[in-house]
DNA sequence: CTGAGTTTCGAAAGGTTTTCGCTAAGGCTA
DNA sequence: TAGCCTTAGCGAAAACCTTTCGAAACTCAG
């Protein structure tokens, strides 16, 4: 019985002796077999932890271009678009290759998380990023087992604090948005804000509370509308907000799709932006460009962020300390066509 | 030395047996090492494609998810998002895994196509879809060298022969768009087309020049101009044909990017679509809808394409015999704001 | 309590990969 | 040309991982 491979590794009969158990025992915990107690697999675990062992996959791997995983929602949006975009050339330039999944309409005959992490494992995935996608502590936690990095951009619901995530100076983006308002001269300013939970919506929000307030404005709450982040909320949310007594005379919506919305729904009945209504966007997509008038948008480096998520995940596959477990990346705020003074 | 596995399949002592070389060298072969002659990597390599050889994880993977690669040339348009999702939901659906790899600007780093080609048959990958990706045929022949799978959707440079492709009727997408123009009363109308190699924009335009030709008109070659599918090739050409003594009063643009940038060109211009200038575009994406005044476009089934292609590529990969190399789907001219009688 | 069925585990037997050293070919120096 | 060194190519042996199969322990009805 060997207790480390040549190379300085710990091997399976090491693992099996610090445990007391078999090497063959030890390879159907590394492997997932189900013929294993719940306390025996424990054990195994928690020793496979300790000593840092990597199966041969994963130590052979060196030399073959890295694979990583990436998990969408789905590519429905210019946003996804833009940040896969950024995630794909950087991993050709670097040489590391990148393996798709749709986490949103999870199919029933998909594989569970469980066999997903595993075979992150058997094919020596260096990690995987969420994009904007829902996922449950369990799922991190399976990969938190098998030691798989994980980095998330801009998830819908708050991750566990100690999850590397990427994103953008939300919270700078949406003041900036509320203060180009202001400025403006505009006084009752709307949110139509993507999902409630999401970090980024909330720190947008904060940030238009947060300009709102040191202008000295009392805040509305009627002028808030969470929803999802998508043509049909900017289209709904319009709709409420004008059949409000005081609609405002400018709105900040959460994305630019969501502009797009309002922006759509203001045509139909001939409302005029800028003249009558002030919109702001916030991604700063191709969207905010084309789209007649032009948004003001405050836009994100998407490509950036699913670059740096990428450089992130590599960072922590390779081992190295991470400075910090949030990445943020500089908004900037565009001004197009869509905001004058209010009338 | 067994020749066989348990299951029957033929183990490595089995190939060197054949070849007459050492076990521990068919595994180098196999491994891809670099202590391995030109020459008898040769032998072996044949011996393992006739013997059928599959290695163990190849072998245990049966039952697993399928893995199919896409080649891009970058996610940068709509187009390309919208062919990727429809690919990725039906993936989704029927538990196939996708990998994604960008071909465009191929890095000099990155593994040569012979190198990707193994990686393919190493890890049991059901094939390989190019989506409008420049290629050439010595790649194809690296795949078909090793039996993998291959289907193209829209290539931009034409496939050989016996390639499998999927696209849009684009002939008859061509002909409607112009017949379309016509029937408004157009008589000089431009098509602002893709790459002059691609086969989808030789069809349309080949389309396009037989409405011409049926309503008696003559071409006039100075209207046709080819390009990119991108924005810049609409705003150029736009500045091109106003240029002409007898510029056109509508274009047919090859792709919704051209279109967009036409119409930004033309607003930059301060001409008005449809009153001065009627434009149709190509594809029907969520930017014709999205515009303003919103594009009439001849749709194409994107999301189809990208399930069609999916699933043609796993039926090749099942063995089966294909009805045909080329499947087309129909296109459906979708009239919207754009177009209008000639002033 | 008994016997059948199930779960858990390891010994043994593959199957594959790695290490290491041998051989032969080629190049370099004298 | 002889002698020496270097390198590429290959295989024997050893190391490693996985699978099979049977034994032991445990469960649960009858």
């Amino acid at each position: 019985m060997t207790l480390t491979s040549s190379d300085g590794k710990p091997t399976l009969a090491a693992i099996a002796r610090l445990t007391g158990v078999s090497t063959p025992t030890v390879s159907k915990v590394v492997n997932g077999r189900q013929d294993v107690s719940a306390d025996t697999r424990a054990k195994v675990l928690a020793a496979l932890e300790e000593a840092g062992y990597q199966s041969p996959g994963q130590r052979r791997s060196t030399g073959r271009p890295p694979v990583v995983e990436v998990a969408f929602d789905g590519i429905t949006s210019n946003y996804s678009a833009t940040v896969l975009d950024g995630i794909l050339t950087h991993a050709a330039s670097i040489g590391v290759e990148v393996m798709l999944s749709v986490t949103g309409s999870e199919h029933p005959g998909g594989p569970s998380l469980g066999q997903r992490s595993q075979r992150l494992v058997d094919e020596g995935r260096a990690g995987i990023i969420f994009v904007t996608s829902a996922f449950t502590d369990s799922h991190l936690a399976a990969f938190r087992r098998r030691r798989i990095p994980v980095v998330v951009i801009d998830p819908l619901n708050p991750p566990p604090k100690d999850v590397v995530s990427v994103g953008a100076t939300n919270w700078a983006g949406g003041r900036a948005a509320a203060e180009h308002l202001l400025g403006l001269g505009h006084r009752r300013i709307a949110y139509l804000g993507g999902p409630e939970a999401a970090d980024c919506n909330q720190a947008r929000l904060h940030g238009y509370l947060s300009a709102l307030m040191s202008a000295g404005i009392e805040v509305d709450p009627e002028l808030i509308w969470h929803g999802r982040f998508r043509v049909e909320h900017g289209i709904e949310g319009l709709t409420r907000l004008l059949a409000l007594s005081k609609p405002p005379t400018a709105i900040f919506a959460g994305s630019d799709s969501i502009a797009v919305g309002v922006l759509r729904e203001a045509r139909r009945r001939g409302l005029h932006v800028p003249e009558e209504l002030s919109l702001v966007g916030f991604d700063g997509t191709a969207q905010a460009e084309d789209s007649v008038p032009s948004l003001t948008s405050v836009t994100q480096p998407l490509h950036d962020m699913g670059r740096s998520a990428l450089r992130t995940l590599l960072r922590q596959a390779r081992g190295e300390q991470l400075d910090s477990h949030r990445v943020e990346l500089a908004t900037q705020l565009v001004v197009r066509e869509s905001t004058a003074p209010p009338a």
